[in-house]
DNA sequence: TTTTCGACTAAATTGGTTTTATGGTCGAAT
DNA sequence: ATTCGACCATAAAACCAATTTAGTCGAAAA
């Protein structure tokens, strides 16, 4: 059997236990198990359970992308892909487990490896909201002074809306009120009337 | 001596200790020693060292708001307001040990008296806010469609800029930047000048 | 009558010890 | 080159006794 196969099979069967049991609760030996090998072979394909985590959090990344760029480039405006990249981002990072666990898990951001994921992830959020935003900008659509920032922003109010609310607080249901809440980011709140009443005047 | 007088200086010492060792690590023992009375007195001011905690609290919660009511005062415009209201608040729960905890740390919200101060101070944050924009409304600045969901992302929002980022990550200085968010926020990202052209041809 | 507190209690916490489980290694077998 | 049983160091869990803590109660003091 192949060195890749047999490495693939011990990542699937990896990916479904730590996606069940989470990461310290899933044995290394339970690995070797569900894939009908012996633990210490474990060790011929991967360092160590870390490294397995990562490259199954990797794995599940590659895929969030995929579904992420496939969503962004079948809109057209430079809002709508904002918005795709919002809805799609939050649907797929749910169902994806692991990547969900080692993005937002407390208790694994003790490790070097999962704090070097978070950054790769941060960056990569940055860069797609940045090209979408320059591609607003040269289209003319857009008028912002600080692009970096401007996606800062964004990453940050989306953020915020994980935060640990206190559970008798009824919230706003964020999917039924994303155009609401996008239209307050794309339009703001000042009135555009003042611009309306000035020129007509002239 | 009287006893709001008796009860105040625990409440007093209650606070300074709480605030150096937090509400843990602070013993009841300790409070009556910091008080020059026995331990059993408190018992006879206080319910426990909950209420001690939770009355230390509501103590500086109306310092916070006390602050954020004379800085949002002092404005004229809404805009102005909002932003006194988001400085303010930052600088003076920064200052004030006992209720940052109450609100910010994570092993405390197991308390149910504890989760009652979160959902407290958020319906207040709420209603500052909500109030500053219905001011703009009606002062012809805002144009609103949903003043509470507005609320709510402006809130959502300040609480993603404490979201635990990798520390590895650079990231910009609100307080810096404070001045180009808000115009995020006023003004949108969408170019207003698709307006005044169109009005212009007409 | 109100206020104070020493003595006490139940339960939580702490610290120490023993037992078990876990990630990882190594040499031999395949 | 690949596999794995036996083994190891150490971390985690279990166990236990001692100590500490929040809270109570009755009696004394004011």
């Amino acid at each position: 059997m192949a060195k890749k196969k047999k490495k693939s099979i011990i990542e699937k069967v990896a990916q479904d236990l730590f996606s069940k049991f989470g990461f310290f609760k899933t044995t290394v030996d339970e690995i070797a198990k569900a894939a009908r090998i012996g633990k210490a072979t474990i060790y011929y394909y991967f360092e160590g359970k870390e490294d397995i985590f990562k490259e199954v959090v990797e794995k599940e990344s590659r895929i969030l992308n995929a579904k992420i760029k496939e969503a962004v480039n079948q809109e057209d405006t430079p809002e709508k892909k904002i918005r795709a990249f919002i809805l799609t981002r939050a649907k797929h990072l749910n169902e994806l487990a692991n990547i969900y666990s080692a993005l937002k898990d407390d208790v694994l951001k003790k490790f070097d490896f999962i704090e070097k994921i978070r950054e790769k992830d941060f960056k990569k959020e940055m860069e797609i909201i940045q090209k979408i935003l320059k591609e607003g900008i040269e289209k003319k659509n857009f008028m912002i002074e600080d692009i970096e920032l401007t996606s800062f922003a964004i990453i940050s109010a989306l953020k915020g809306l994980e935060y640990p609310w206190p559970p008798r607080i009824s919230l706003p249901e964020v999917e039924k009120n994303i155009d609401k809440l996008l239209e307050v980011f794309f339009h703001g709140i000042v009135k555009r009337e003042l611009f309306q009443e000035k020129i007509i005047k002239k």
